[in-house]
DNA sequence: CACTCTATGCAACTTGGTTGCATTAATGGG
DNA sequence: CCCATTAATGCAACCAAGTTGCATAGAGTG
């Protein structure tokens, strides 16, 4: 197994809690190479040749967004993608923040912005209490153009 | 089968070039009373007692989202809901538009806002085309409050 | 090192949705 | 009004994502 850096990966896990197994050592070396959320299948592909149990994993994820190291959010054909809250050297995402989803390679990047920051004029319909917005971008990533 | 008005439901669905059916009549008439989004799952429910094929339904929900009959948002478990474009009364929702997301009873509204008249202050990160945005605005419901 | 409790792996299941194919029925022209 | 054409329907079989129950393996603690 190539890893980042290992004892980086240990002290994440047991930062948030989480006891430091293979499959989540395997499983968050994944993330935090990854510039974009990624999904289950996803993670899977990545680990080819050392695959962790598909339930496993459903489990490592769950666990790893309880914790807050990671976020979740749902993609376009509708499953659940991951991210980490932090990635080394920039500061955590742990509020709600906004999505740029690409068009053309269908990948999600989280987009370091408080939305407090950025409230856009949408009318509160009135009798609806609003408490939360969501937003996404679409568009082509640098990537695609 | 109560159907509100049922020369009303045949010319909208011959106004989108869709032959008129009885599934799609059926289908049709649950749509046109739904002030919310509708899951394959919450139509199948409100046509008991004349219930069509599961697969005719997905079909028929396919075919009035491909002619602009209707429209569909994903919900917060990740599945399809539907709701109809035009509104009796209304003027048409045919444009990119804001969604009112309930988290108590889960219900999704479609906002009469044209979200291009919404210019929020997202930074646009470098080396990403912006093309379009979504919005969903979270909270309480008039029903549940 | 031994104990405890959590995480793991496997099988079986559920839900949402799709595909292929034979049958039925809506529509337009005669 | 009837017939032919073509599209819509129903059924069975399938697929992918995700969940549940349960027995076993393996972290962490002292
Ligand atoms: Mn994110
Ligand atoms: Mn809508
Ligand atoms: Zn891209
Ligand atoms: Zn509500």
């Amino acid at each position: 197994m190539i890893m980042k850096n290992e004892s980086y990966l240990r002290e994440l896990l047991q930062e948030h809690g989480l006891k430091v197994t293979l499959a989540r050592m395997k499983v968050l070396d994944v993330l935090v190479s990854s510039p974009v959320a990624l999904s289950h299948s996803d993670i899977t592909h990545r680990l080819e040749g050392q695959e962790i149990d598909k339930v496993t994993l459903y489990r490592t994820l769950g666990a790893f967004t309880e914790k807050k190291l990671t976020h979740k959010v749902a993609s376009k054909d509708r499953n659940w993608l991951y991210a980490l809250h932090i990635h080394e050297n920039e500061p955590a995402v742990d509020h709600d923040h906004a999505h740029f989803v690409c068009d053309s390679c269908e990948k999600i990047y989280c987009l370091p912005v408080n939305t407090e920051e950025q409230t856009p004029v949408i009318p509160t319909p009135v009798n609806f209490i609003v408490t939360s917005r969501e937003y996404r971008l679409h568009g082509m990533c640098p990537d695609c153009h």
